[in-house]
DNA sequence: AGCACGCCGACT
DNA sequence: GTCGGCGTGCTC
């Protein structure tokens, strides 16, 4: 017996299987999908890999036998093995590192053993309850005794530790009860379901009726639903339907710390039927929930990006909560779209994909309209609130009063929430104190040494950071330059905001959130926690505050400056302004208080400003689908984006050119290539970044011709070469 | 990826 | 003469 095992070590030149002998003790054991332990290469030193073949003869000699079975429960099934395939051609990246995006991290590892398992001890009964009765009454010797006895008669099983150690061993002895071990979940909710409460108004029962009627057919539906209209609740009656029929469900949210509230939910109504998958949880943890949704212990997942891999045998549904959020792109290898993982799972196993947004991304929109996806809508918001509504500020206008930060009517507006005790959020995309500091007398800009980015000053720190490499310094008190000038900074960060805040208003309670201020596990759900029972009057942040969470109280929203993230020279900029002011205007008036939007900018005259003032996605969606289709981009095209890098710029700038031509010579004439031009940020890292975009429709040759590219670079020295199918940044 | 082999220049 | 630099090639 012989299996064929892929090695994990993730390079291109390995990216074939090798074939060992099965021993003699492992015949009955090894299956396809196991992770077993092998020796590789002239060292002594072990590697794991995948079994993704078993055979019964071979032609080659002198093979290595397999050394023991890494992991007999964790396994890739059948789906899964062929799903990696999948994510292999599709965003070509090695099998291996296909499969290990599938398995929990902790079985990266390369020493994996026991203390992923916990144990608990309980005590069962081992005679009937009246005999048990009788004991209590005639021979219970104490009070602890009664207690044990009592508490097994109202359940079926108790925990040892609850108990003196001493009383239980005496009744062991007796003969009337025994001690199990139980395998214990690190995260072990009680598996309680509590009865829908909730009964859907009737947009959301025409949706929910509408996907009910294609449970068994790989059919893709776009919930568009205004903010506030209640998609979640319409996810749930879903979840509750598949369930009962004993499928599962996987449901995706953007970044699980940011949707606490939604997997609260979950658990409230589901128990431990639910299995969570993010980033956030420990090793642990994440394989301990893997187990369950293996074992059939959970039929639901609730996770990120990555929990689209469930190892989930009879799926029903998958559910994608704010399709539109680029974090179900990943930027790294492999660099797959959930969403294409959900297409392709759904049709695997015959069952529907639920893409929920109150602001779809317009390649979704697109498909909906086309009828590829069935579109369903909840324009309105749940319990006849009312959307807020909305103020645009001409900030031109108000810096000649010279309100910088501010404009006096969102003063104003801030003052009178305060008074009524109701609560603000303000966004701010920008985190630190200032954008940029440089010299007063020689106008020297601090740089990243590493990076083509002016540093961003923390005041907090008294530092000097690089947003992209996460380079920092201490500022120093005069000019490094001319020894003399004074340093100024420049712009606006939220940790200026945050001190503005509360120097204009000294009795309020201001709480900021980003990155920085949520570095700390659990600092997120703190800061929300805090926020929604009051504590704080004002919630300032990046757009991390910006998606799904739900502050009855909060009755006004103001935006500090809606120009940086339209600026950004991207071609989805405007969708993605939409989406972004769409969203944080969202969180205001939930529970019907009267609300509104203030939006300060620059350009009030942009026409994504104004279709968010009118609040019309579809206008917006018509304007920028114009753009595209005289411009050749997404959805009239596909987008490839290749990026060049090295540390010698020559290197870097001559291969562009070279993988230009190669590009050239090799793909369909009818398809579109852009470049060889720099990166938006030419230098990360020390490393040079020249970049080039392919536009296409149908081209049969492509997919070979980049994988070409990418092996001619395979063992270069100085030049490595990234491609991304489908790029959400270009 | 990691290791061995091998072919060159530098050095006790 | 031998030590060690790294370029090349292979791993079941």
């Amino acid at each position: 017996m012989y299996a064929e095992v892929l090695i994990e070590y993730k390079v291109k030149s390995l990216d074939r299987t090798f074939t060992y002998i099965v021993p003699e003790n492992l015949r009955d054991k090894i299956k396809i999908g196991m992770k077993v332990t092998v020796s590789f290469g002239m060292g002594d030193s072990t590697i794991n890999g995948f079994v993704v073949n078993i055979k019964n003869d071979v032609n080659l000699g002198n093979l290595k036998e397999i050394i023991s079975i890494t992991d007999e429960e964790l396994i890739l099934n059948e789906e899964l093995l062929e799903l990696g395939k999948y994510v292999r051609d599709t965003t070509l990246c090695t099998l291996i590192s296909a499969y290990q995006t599938m398995l929990p991290s902790s079985l990266k590892i390369k020493t994996i053993n026991s203390k992923y398992q916990k144990y608990e001890c309980y005590l069962k009964l081992t005679m009937p309850v009246d005999f048990v009765r009788s004991f209590i009454e005639s021979e219970a010797k104490n009070q602890n005794q009664k207690d044990i006895l009592n508490a097994l008669i109202e359940n079926e099983k108790v925990l040892k530790s609850k108990f003196s150690s001493s009383s239980v061993n005496t009744l062991i002895k007796k003969g009337i009860i025994k001690e199990v071990k139980e395998l214990k979940y690190r995260i072990n909710k009680e598996n309680v379901r509590v009865e829908n409460k909730v009964v859907l108004m009737e947009d959301q029962k025409r949706c929910f009726d509408e996907i009910c009627n294609h449970l068994s057919e790989e059919k893709t539906f776009l919930l568009h639903g205004v903010t506030g209209s209640g998609k979640t609740e319409v996810y749930m009656h879903l979840i509750d339907v598949v369930v009962a029929s004993n499928k599962c469900a996987i449901m995706l949210v953007p970044e699980i710390t940011l949707t606490a509230q939604i997997v609260n939910n979950f658990y409230e109504r589901f128990g431990g039927d639910v299995a969570i998958l993010h980033s956030g949880l420990s090793a642990g943890e994440k394989y301990d929930e893997y187990l369950k949704i293996m074992r059939g212990d959970a039929h639901i997942v609730v996770g990120t990006r990555s929990a689209i891999f469930a190892p989930i045998r009879n799926l029903g549904i998958i559910i994608i909560d704010e399709e539109h959020s680029e974090s179900y792109k990943q930027e790294n290898t492999p660099r797959y779209n959930a969403i294409d993982i959900a297409k392709w799972r759904s049709a695997y196993h015959k069952v529907p994909l639920v893409l929920g947004s109150a602001t779809p991304t317009y390649e979704s929109y697109a498909r909906a309209l086309k009828g590829v996806y069935t579109l369903l809508t909840l324009p309105k918001r749940v319990n006849d609130a009312k959307l807020p509504k909305i103020k645009i500020i001409d900030m031109k206008e108000e810096m000649k009063k010279r309100n910088v930060v501010l404009s006096s009517y969102l003063k104003d507006k801030i003052r009178d929430r305060l008074e009524k005790r109701e609560q603000v959020i303000l966004l701010l995309n920008r985190r630190g104190y200032g954008t940029l500091v440089n010299c007063s007398s020689c106008g020297y800009t601090f740089k990243c040494p590493n990076c083509d980015i002016t540093l961003t000053y923390h005041k907090s720190t008294n530092s000097l950071r690089c947003h992209y490499c996460g380079y920092y310094t201490t500022k120093p008190s005069h000019c490094p330059e001319c020894k003399t000038g004074e340093l100024k900074d420049f712009g606006l960060g939220t940790e200026k905001l945050e001190q503005e805040i509360s120097s204009i208003f000294p009795e309020s309670k201001v709480v900021r959130m980003d990155a920085d201020t949520t570095s700390k596990k659990g600092a997120h759900e703190r800061i929300i926690k805090d926020f929604k029972e009051e504590k704080y009057d004002i919630l300032l942040g990046t757009q991390m505050i910006s998606k799904g969470l739900d502050f009855p109280k909060v009755s006004l929203v103001g935006v500090i400056s809606a120009d940086s993230s339209l600026n950004i020279p991207d071609f989805r900029s405007g969708e993605r302004t939409y989406a972004l002011l769409s969203q944080v205007s969202g969180r205001a008036g939930r529970s019907g208080l009267d609300s509104e939007v203030v939006i300060q900018t620059f350009n009030p005259d942009n026409f994504t400003i104004k279709m968010i003032e009118m609040g019309t996605f579809i206008k917006n969606y018509q304007y920028e689908m114009s753009i595209r289709k005289t411009l050749k981009y997404p959805p009239y095209y596909y987008l490839v984006g290749i990026k060049i890098c090295s540390k010698i710029y020559e290197d870097a700038s001559k291969e562009a050119s070279k993988v230009y031509k190669y590009l050239k010579d090799n793909i369909s004439t009818e398809s579109i290539i852009l470049g060889p031009t720099t990166a938006s940020v030419f230098r990360v890292n020390s490393v040079y970044r020249f970049q080039i975009v392919i536009k296409y429709r149908f081209d049969e040759k492509l997919v070979n011709a980049l994988r070409e590219v990418d092996e001619m670079y395979i063992n270069h020295k100085t030049v490595y070469i990234e491609v991304d199918m489908n790029p959400y940044y270009i």
